[in-house]
DNA sequence: CCCTGTCAGTTCCCTAAGGGAACGTATCGG
DNA sequence: CCGATACGTTCCCTTAGGGAACTGACAGGG
């Protein structure tokens, strides 16, 4: 399709959309989040065609999101499980799935729960700062220039 | 390209996925966002091409995350503006450059700095529990079925 | 020892989605 | 009238996703 090259662009969102931004990526990390970790059990589980699953997860092995583990050696089996780096996706995939109970759920309500280990509740993320321990939301923020702003185009190629 | 629809499965994350998931529009709900809601300035900065913003641009109008609305009518002209549902998309956002900032700004650092309103100082989103107030992450939640999780299988399976 | 089954992919073809450029329309300013 | 601006739409080309068939490596059963 030639898409475009987002890795290279100066935004942390653009990066990150790079590296799970196709389409079936965030639903892979969680399909192996909750523990199914086998090539055969993610593609039946999705329906994704097994060739875009094979593609993905290469690329998710490379960028350091999965690790790819031999569970078996005499019949030669693999696993795929969540780096540091990609359970700290999974923290976006809270995210996700807060807006999307809110706003994409309806009459049946939300289709998976999550309990807290630390207050045994039935809850969901909110979005704090991390100096102030205050609700942060879009609407708190103001948005400034930071110290990878455009380390200009030696490297950064953003326009062809 | 033939995907397979996101919109009918049974999992919050597929259906953000199904309104957000193309690989443009986290950039394009970043850009308004920021205060650049015009369709030439979007396109310009983005690099994008004016068939898929467009596109992108009506579907998320008709989902809900963005308005239209005429800024001049001599000349007819447009921009766009988030509505409720699509500021709450921007905290997703939030979330999304967080995990680029540490995983993928490297030496330069973070493009972009967020100053919290509250406190006034620079700072970064952190996820902690709607109930408790305590930090919750990907690790520290049990998953259960909720109310929308697919209610074919009660035909076939009496209990869990 | 062959047959079947399972797992983890790879290869093939077809279709549809993204990129890019040109074109269309509406208006204003000179 | 001519150009500039803003917002798309249309066209063609390339490429990525879907789907099914195929491969390979082994295990278990008869």
């Amino acid at each position: 399709m030639q898409r475009t090259r987002f890795g290279d662009m100066a935004c942390s969102i653009a990066r990150t959309m790079d590296v799970i931004g196709e389409p079936w990526s965030p639903l892979i990390l969680r399909n192996i989040y909750v523990g199914i970790t086998r090539f055969e059990q993610i593609q039946q589980g999705l329906g994704i065609s097994r060739k875009v699953l094979a593609e993905r997860l290469r690329w998710l092995v490379e960028n350091g999101v999965l690790e790819r583990q031999e569970y078996s050696s005499r019949p030669p089996r693999h696993e795929y499980t969540l780096t540091v780096k990609g359970l700290e996706l999974c923290d976006l995939l809270l995210v996700m799935v807060r807006w999307g109970d809110r706003w994409t759920a309806g009459e049946a309500g939300p289709p998976v729960l999550y309990r807290h280990h630390a207050c045994g509740e039935i809850s969901h993320v909110e979005l704090h700062c991390s100096v102030c321990d205050q609700p942060m939301h879009a609407t708190d923020v103001d948005v400034l220039p930071g110290p990878g702003a455009e380390a200009e185009e030696t490297s950064a190629r953003t326009s062809p």
